[in-house]
DNA sequence: CTCCCTATTGTACCAAAGTACAATATCTTT
DNA sequence: AAAGATATTGTACTTTGGTACAATAGGGAG
């Protein structure tokens, strides 16, 4: 469990090319899969491991960019390397500006895939782990009623209990008591710890 | 004083494009500088307002790409829009990943550059905003002693005083009184807040 | 050498937060 | 109707943090 084996997934057309595609990235050491359409990869749910997307532009179906879009739409959060043979300007500014990570021109070198791979492959390693963190979060976030919530924001945002209090027009010793669950279910040892948490929440109090 | 007037810089050398950019810049709205060339660019400082700049591609002596990299060294903020007659795939795979915003081909619809001209002028709005926060931040931290600082990281990180006390070798006491002093400096309402500050000046604990 | 900044510490007190015992009321679900 | 979750509050006590009065000591600048 030191650390998770990366699949580079390969969406192109040409056979040939799925297979040069599959033999540099194996001999690279990364784990291939490969699909013959954007169909195809639309039907695939990928494991949840590191990795990067290769995709060809020019495919019959669903093109390249077209897959893009589709997956962004499902919140895919994999990076997105192009390749191209006769690629057009319009293209490469389509994919960069929907987030691609990479736009490579055939015929590329071997070193400048491989390099783009482990360079996407990195960055959704990054990507997964802070999303991990805020999955976490978010599910202690859920397990607060909607009174400790405020309690919550109020809190943080800097109030001392008893004008919390006064602001939700309860008394002090309730805050006190929310407060106490608020810590726990959110797992913070410390007041800090959970500024910070409301912070990567994203956590304004609606009123300041 | 309730919002700076953007400038939009323009960097060409034909002289008809300048004059043609200025003309639709300006019907837009917007204030318009231009510049026959990168080096003349280059000797000018922008004022601290919000803006973006418009670069062509192809240019004698230094090209708009180059341009770019020379700017990217200089901390240069401003959002950058290429122009190119007859742009190559690499041109701008290069300009997104150094960070260009958009790459307009010629001819292109006046529209599509005040779309991106405003979308660039926006972005800089909010990352000038964003920075002069944090200006003021950095500002401050440097008013903090190197123990004060100390005391700073480790309050943050969750510390109770007595702990820090340990930590430090000094008494409880003294840690109280630094910690008010930086209170004071930071410009802290709460330990909230100065939590909140700290985060932003991304000070992790050295300890923990 | 004096002034200022920095770092340190003391005492005493007050305010705020946390906790250990609780209890009561409402509402939903089974 | 009983169980469980939620929201509320009480008393009493401890711990932690903040402040108002300080004083002392070292180092650097003028």
């Amino acid at each position: 469990m030191t650390e998770e084996k990366p699949v580079v997934y390969v969406v192109d057309d040409d056979p040939s090319v799925r297979k040069a595609l599959e033999r540099s990235l194996s001999s690279a050491g990364h784990e291939a899969k490969t699909f013959a359409s954007a169909a195809e990869f639309l039907d695939f749910t990928c494991p949840d491991t590191p990795g990067c997307l290769i995709l060809d532009i020019k495919m019959p179906g669903l093109n390249g960019l077209e897959l893009q879009d589709r997956l962004a739409e499902k919140n895919f959060t994999f990076p997105i390397i192009f390749m191209t043979g006769h690629g057009t300007v319009p293209a490469s500014v389509k994919a960069f500006k929907a987030g691609a990570m990479d736009f490579l021109q055939k015929p590329f070198k071997d070193r400048e895939l491989l390099n783009a791979v482990s360079t996407g492959i990195e960055k959704h390693r990054r990507q997964r782990k802070e999303h991990k963190k805020m999955e976490i979060l978010r599910a202690r976030l859920d397990t607060l009623t909607p009174r400790e919530r405020e309690v919550f924001e109020l809190v943080v945002s800097g109030m001392l209990n008893k004008q919390v209090a006064f602001d939700l027009e309860i008394t002090e010793r309730t805050i006190k008591a929310h407060r106490a669950r608020v810590m726990e279910k959110m797992g913070a040892q410390s007041l800090q710890e959970l500024v910070r948490f409301a912070e990567r929440l994203g956590i304004r109090s609606s009123t300041a």
